[in-house]
DNA sequence: GCGCAATCTTGTCGCCGTCAAGACAAATGT
DNA sequence: ACATTTGTCTTGACGGCGACAAGATTGCGC
């Protein structure tokens, strides 16, 4: 591993991915300047201009790489629970939350609208591919309450994901329960109980 | 009215508070600048600082301001309905994802999480004020689900909040339906039906 | 080996938030 | 009535930021 810095980096981009990662874990989303990414990397503030030629192109860039990670962390969250949709959903609605609890910058990254760019292929494609196991889980769902129509699944998705994500979104601003900044996940109320409202 | 502007404003805190309503609403949160605000009212760069010491003041106070509109529309769409739960929760409903619809910037301010001093009390006592008739609401729903007690009622106010909140969140980042930045409420599903859930 | 294109550096500009120092006006005390 | 004090606004400056321009350095294809 030659520490030594060439002048050509050799795979800067992805460095400069994994700087901006670390640097928003660290100190959140606001923190996240070009200038102080292209520091953590070891070059210089203009470096990333190749790579990234505006600050959002590379905010929108690192949320395609949360957002597959936030699939990621949806997908085992199924995969560790029973394959009955009750518990399914369940599952889904906990590994939403747990992701939003333990990754809340790259959470608010995600879901940040001003400063990404939302036409961009590849983050469109990296969040449908994250969404894509809770469509299904839905559709499971809706099935076992005897709608497999369309609009149906369809209802059943919008509840589910409106109330998941409204949760995970108060539960961040802190909104919910303890007042100020207590510690998170101290004595927070628990989600939603979409799964037995929807299936007794 | 003297015009002229006198060395002494006179009322300059409400005059950058409205100056930066009017500059949210028209070019968004980010535009929201100290200097912006200071120049669209008039007086020099540095002069907010006496009144608000940090722009983190100046968009607190803003937010405690759109939350009490907030209300008030939260408010106004439930005086407009029958007075039956059912009706009331679908108007708390309305209302809510009607202000965010039409005051899109004010919305996202409101729930900003990491430009606002959350402990701040005028913030916190609008934000209260603006919830209460949501409360209400929801005690009246939960009592015609024949659960009076506290907890019962929580976990309707969370259910419904969260989703509702969701929803709007969801429909802001244009998440929903139309792909791209189409007009908004173009072709939105319609926000979850929590009234026909809860209420039969 | 040579040119060429890609990559990285240094330098600059304007805008931003924030602080410091001074100009000005109004209220206050005598 | 006037001087002083207090509050308010202005000008000026500093560092950090995104973005652009121009130059240096390297690796790749010929």
């Amino acid at each position: 591993m030659p520490v030594k810095a060439p002048y050509h980096h050799g795979d800067l981009r992805n460095a400069l991915l994994a700087s901006a990662l670390s640097l928003l874990d660290e100190q959140g989303l606001d923190a996240l300047s070009l200038r102080a990414v292209a520091a953590r990397a070891g070059v210089s503030h203009a470096a990333p201009a190749h790579h990234f030629p505006t600050l959002r192109h590379l905010l929108t860039a690192l949320a395609a790489l949360a957002f597959t990670r936030f699939g990621a962390a949806l997908r085992s969250s199924l995969a560790a629970a029973p394959p009955d949709p009750r518990s399914q959903l369940a599952a889904s609605g906990d590994g939403y939350v747990g992701f939003a609890r333990e990754h809340p910058h790259q959470f608010r990254l995600i879901f940040s609208q001003t400063q990404l760019d939302w036409t961009d292929a590849d983050l469109r494609a990296a969040g449908a591919a994250a969404y894509e196991p809770l469509r299904e889980v839905c559709a499971a769902v809706a099935a076992q309450r005897g709608d497999t129509s369309e609009a149906g699944r369809r209802k059943i998705e919008l509840l589910v994901w409106s109330s998941v994500h409204g949760y995970a979104h108060l539960m961040l601003g802190g909104q919910l329960g303890a007042p100020g900044h207590s510690a998170a996940g101290a004595a927070l109320p628990p989600r939603p109980d979409v799964e037995g409202l929807l299936l007794g």
